[in-house]
DNA sequence: TACGCATATAACAATATCCATATATAATAA
DNA sequence: TTATTATATATGGATATTGTTATATGCGTA
């Protein structure tokens, strides 16, 4: 059984850079945690968490907390109407996470991931 | 050769139940002219004018006169993404059409289409 | 020309969104 | 306990978005 979610909600979530840019980086990533997501788009802590919230309380991402750590990924519950559409965003737009990625990967000092949860 | 969107500008215009039903009625129907779409939507005149104005600046549509009538598409040219997310997103909310469909079919006195120009 | 119809735009108020700064919470380590 | 790190939230100001009302433009017809 999946989520429902919200279209224009939903659209409302992906006009902003930060939050596409996010929810796109966590599609081809899995998941990462907010420092990492952090570093990845160049922005404040605060910024990174509000927007992730958003995201959040919309129903488009989940967290888990891994020790002092809180990992967030695309809701493994998605309609499938809208994991398309992500990855139809990605495909058409290449060039969107390419500055994003090239940080994460020269990222040091990640935090490592334990056993998924589920 | 087709045109480019800007994916946080086309969410944007989707971020906006009278924009999105717009959107996707169009995509449904083919061409309107705003009479049509300001009793499908059941919405003032001005305000459709309005979000039609946003859709046709950030690309999404095209307009063309007929007479005292002005028609609406989908622009042509949209990048093969944009028209993939459109329909993603129809497939995924068919219900977000059926009101506007409805009054659609119940309008009389619709304006007849020349041959389409192009 | 004047009039009516279809559509677009302007002006304004109400509301929403966004960011930065400051602070709060939670986990871990000493 | 205290300190440190990671993350979340509150507050306030700047800006953007939205809808309504009023007005402008453009076409067809008398």
């Amino acid at each position: 059984m999946s989520l429902h979610l919200d279209p224009v909600l939903l659209f409302k979530c992906l006009a902003d850079e930060t939050r596409l840019v996010m929810s796109l980086l966590l599609q081809a990533e899995g998941e990462l945690c907010v420092c990492e997501l952090t570093c990845a788009l160049d922005a404040s802590q605060p910024k990174v968490s509000r927007h992730l919230a958003q995201l959040r309380h919309c129903g488009l991402l989940q967290d888990r907390r891994q020790g002092q750590w809180i990992f967030y990924r695309l809701h493994p519950q998605l309609p499938a109407w809208v994991n398309l559409l992500l990855q139809t965003t990605q495909q058409g737009n290449p060039d969107l996470l390419i500055a994003s990625a090239a940080r994460l990967a020269q990222m040091g000092e990640r935090p490592e991931r334990d056993a998924a949860c589920c």
